[in-house]
DNA sequence: CACCAGGCAAGCC
DNA sequence: GGCTTGCATGGT
């Protein structure tokens, strides 16, 4: 006895008895069990591949097999238990609006691999190999251009902790299973702080970078919304124009916080690894590294470069 | 102590 | 145009 229980843009759900079941037709199937949504059959899915390959600096493990992280001012609790993947303590619509697009659950990461490996490039092979679940979220564009100005010239776990001090001390605090938790703070109120005041999240030379870009912001001089809409090239000026935003991490601003998905962020990891795979591990110019993935990767260019970046950091390849 | 970290801006030539 | 240097901070 089914009853129709809601119906989204992306799903239909179903009422039976305690549990909700849908089916998508991206593969997987999911079930609603109280607050937590399972996704069912889920393929090109590990968290680990996610939330360690550098691409967003907000989720933590929790336990074993879990990650939890704030995206779009709400937290969530992922699992993977028994082929299942759980977000905990959420719901439908915050699944529907939120969830789905940043984890991007609408795309067939399995194609992307068959085509990425499809001429039988044994680096590409061993790469999709070690980084199989990986999956390029879809971040919030603000957080990313911040986040990735903090990048620069940085290490990963220091880039986290700067993060987390700028949301603890400066984002809108929230509950999530008995715990305090931060959203990213707006650009309106990192505008109004002076440098003095952000010098408690300790980001060193990058202060004032992040200062000057949240002005920016506010004033209008700079306009998030507009480069959304705007081809890759322009959109990349737009954000070279900002202090602080240079090739690199106008590279990964437009992969991760603006789905261009051809682009092929240059850092010193994937200089290394592409030294060492393509080029006889003889030292090229960042330049002429790029050119050699747009054509080889084209189109797949951003998720080649996520698979390579998590292969190089796993094997610690290059590093001697 | 030096050197490095998901680079960039500014100052040279 | 391309090349060099200083840059805040924390870890090894």
């Amino acid at each position: 006895m089914f009853a129709v229980f809601t119906k989204s843009k992306k799903f239909d759900y179903f009422l039976d008895n305690s549990a909700h079941m849908c089916y998508n037709k991206y593969i997987m199937e999911t079930k609603i069990i109280d607050k937590d949504i399972h996704l069912i059959g889920q393929k090109d899915f590990v968290l680990q591949h996610i939330f360690d390959c550098g691409q967003c600096f907000r989720f933590n493990p929790c336990g074993e097999n879990a990650y939890i992280g704030t995206a779009f001012g709400k937290t969530v609790k992922i699992s993977s238990v028994n082929g299942e993947i759980i977000l905990h303590d959420t719901s439908i619509e915050d699944f529907n609006n939120v969830w789905y697009d940043y984890l991007d659950l609408g795309r067939d990461y399995s194609n992307i691999k068959n085509t990425l490996t499809r001429d039988g490039d044994p680096v590409m092979e061993k790469a999709v190999s070690y980084g199989s679940g990986i999956r390029i979220l879809n971040q919030e564009l603000w957080e990313t251009v911040i986040s990735f100005i903090i990048s620069a010239s940085n290490n990963i776990p220091r880039i986290k902790k700067i993060i987390e001090l700028l949301c603890s001390n400066f984002g809108e605090s929230h509950t999530y299973q008995d715990s305090i938790y931060y959203s990213f703070p707006s650009a309106e109120r990192i505008a109004e702080l002076s440098l003095e005041d952000l010098s408690v999240i300790r980001a060193g030379f990058r202060d004032k970078y992040i200062l000057s870009c949240a002005k920016k912001v506010v004033s209008g001089e700079l306009d998030l919304e507009a480069i959304k809409a705007m081809p890759t090239p322009e959109a990349k000026k737009a954000l070279m124009s900002i202090w602080g935003i240079g090739n690199k991490v106008s590279d990964c601003i437009l992969l991760f916080g603006l789905g261009r998905c051809d682009s092929f962020p240059v850092d010193v990891w994937i200089k290394r690894i592409m030294e060492y795979c393509y080029f006889d591990n003889v030292p090229q110019a960042i330049k002429t590294i790029s050119e050699f993935a747009d054509k080889k990767f084209g189109a797949l260019g951003g998720m080649a470069q996520q698979y390579l970046f998590f292969y190089a950091r796993e094997c610690k390849i290059g590093i001697n």
